[in-house]
RNA sequence: GGAGAGAUGGCCGAGAGGCUGAAGGCGCUCCCCUGCUAAGGGAGUAUGGGGUUUAUAGCUCCAUCGAGGGUUCGAAUCCCUCUCUCUCCGCCA
């Protein structure tokens, strides 16, 4: 959530900013809204008062012995008139927050302008692309010939969209996940975390996935239980909800956090996309960096954090690019992002593996994350950022392809041998 | 799943319809005193929001005692619903 202090005093320069990333403020309705607001809640305001003076009256009264029954009645007509004032103003504040709710995160001013993923800027490039003087193949066809990737059975056991991974194939994904954590506990100076895999509307409210984007997550209802339980889309939710509500020191910042976990999300709305093999999968495994930082430190730990999921594909030698997405392409509450993308050689083309955020104080506001800076003395919102380091199974595509030889075998990089008992290749 | 107890400020803990945004203690901050240390004395110390203001400070108002509703002129206190925590029993990886 922006802050809500835009809305009432700098509207218009906040409509501005966001008209960069394609989104249209209705900046007369809210003009509307907030005049209504300013008016009932004085008015409430002022009744509430009057009421509180009238009630301390009839006590002190009261424990003079005095009749109270003039007193009493002077107040009670004020009840009824107040009950209603603050009923507008309920619905008029609950407009309000649902417009709040609505508006993106303002882009940072360093995001390139652009209108979609076509003007993103490529950054920098580690590494060239895989050359091959064989045909190289899919990881489809390459885990098909193995026999280890399997995607019709999944999909009997599910339905489209799941897979299954079988033998060395399975060992080398469950220790790319180890391979991952160790590297950011031992080296970048993340604590791991491990955390729940079904959350409450709350949590997701928090890191910004509800309300606007429901239809993308998997929702759970357990018996006649009412309360609305989702499998979490990623760890960044259960993660950096784990700040929520809570005043951090200023001698605790900056918070390092890593953690693995499945993710799970429906992907509505992409039913012609990548529907071959497991770059958009349903359920897949991820290694998230979140940090939560003061303020004026964000940027740094942008690039730091970008840095420690860059860290990962050089040491497994994988070729990739970075690039800044422009406003028209940010997601809803990054300020700014990188995204990671590896080099696919089945494809011919670099593909997303990685996407690392800024949020300033968009999930934090929401969040209620905040850090006591001590020059203020007063609690403050942190900043958080999040980025994946990296999304494991995309990671054993882009293993799978670029390591590839002519007879389909897979080579393992030297730096991931010992997370599969020294295993030097997959035939 | 059954039975019981509980949730109050950074922490501990009182309060059981009105003078309680909340006693007392601990912690923390500042000041005084004490040649060091220990001890002692005094003051301060929640959060969110609104109005005023260019903005801050200031002033002022409102809200908040797990959450939401209700009763009442008035609720931390009474009633209802929910959530969470603890103890015992059962079950279980």
């Amino acid at each position: 959530m922006i802050d809500p202090s835009l809305i009432r005093n700098r509207l218009h320069e906040t409509a501005e900013i966001l008209a960069r990333r394609g989104f249209t403020l209705d900046v007369a309705a809210i003009e509307k809204l907030e005049a209504q607001r300013k008016e009932t809640q004085t008015e409430v305001e002022r009744l509430q008062h009057e009421r509180n003076r009238s009630s301390k009256a009839i006590g002190q009264a009261k424990a003079q012995g005095q009749d109270v029954a003039p007193l009493m009645e002077a107040v009670g007509a004020l009840g009824d008139r107040l009950k209603e004032l603050q009923g507008q103003l309920e619905s008029i504040q609950s407009e309000l927050s649902a417009i709040l709710l609505g508006i993106p995160n303002l882009p940072n001013d360093s995001v390139p302008v652009g209108a979609g993923e076509e003007e993103n800027v490529e950054v920098r490039r580690w590494g060239t692309p895989t050359e091959m003087d064989f045909g190289p193949k899919d990881h489809v066809a390459l885990g098909a010939n193995l026999g280890m990737l399997d995607f019709e059975r999944a999909a009997r056991l599910s339905q489209s969209r799941f897979m299954t991974m079988s033998g060395p194939l399975a060992r080398l994904h469950r220790g790319l996940i180890s391979f991952m954590l160790d590297i950011h506990t031992r080296e970048h100076g993340y604590t791991e975390w491990y955390v729940p895999y079904i959350v409450n509307a709350d949590s997701l409210r928090g890191t910004g996935q509800l309300p606007k984007f429901e239809e993308e997550l998997f929702a759970l209802r357990c018996g006649e239980d009412e309360r609305q339980l989702y499998l979490i889309p990623t760890a960044e939710v259960p993660v950096t909800n784990l700040m929520r509500e809570e005043i951090i020191e200023a001698g605790m910042l900056p918070r390092r956090f890593v953690a693995h976990t499945p993710c799970f999300r429906s992907e509505a709305g992409s039913y012609g996309k990548d529907t071959r093999g497991m770059i958009r999968q349903h359920q897949f495994e991820k290694v998230e960096l979140v940090q939560l930082v003061r303020p004026e430190e964000s940027y740094d730990a942008l690039e730091a954090l970008t840095g420690h999921a860059e860290a990962i594909l050089q040491r497994l030698g994988l070729p990739y690019r970075v690039v800044a997405l422009c406003t028209g392409d940010l997601g809803f509450s990054s300020a700014k992002t990188y995204d990671l993308e590896v080099w696919l050689p089945g494809q011919q083309c670099y593909r997303e593996i990685s996407s690392c955020s800024n949020f300033e104080s968009f999930q934090a506001r929401r969040l209620q994350a905040r850090w006591r800076n001590p020059e203020t003395g007063k609690p403050e919102l942190v900043h958080t950022l999040n980025g994946s380091g990296l999304a494991v199974g995309r990671t054993l595509v882009a293993i799978m392809e670029n390591f590839q030889d002519r007879h389909g075998a897979i080579h393992i990089p030297e730096a991931l041998q010992p997370y599969v008992g020294g295993m030097t290749k997959i035939a």
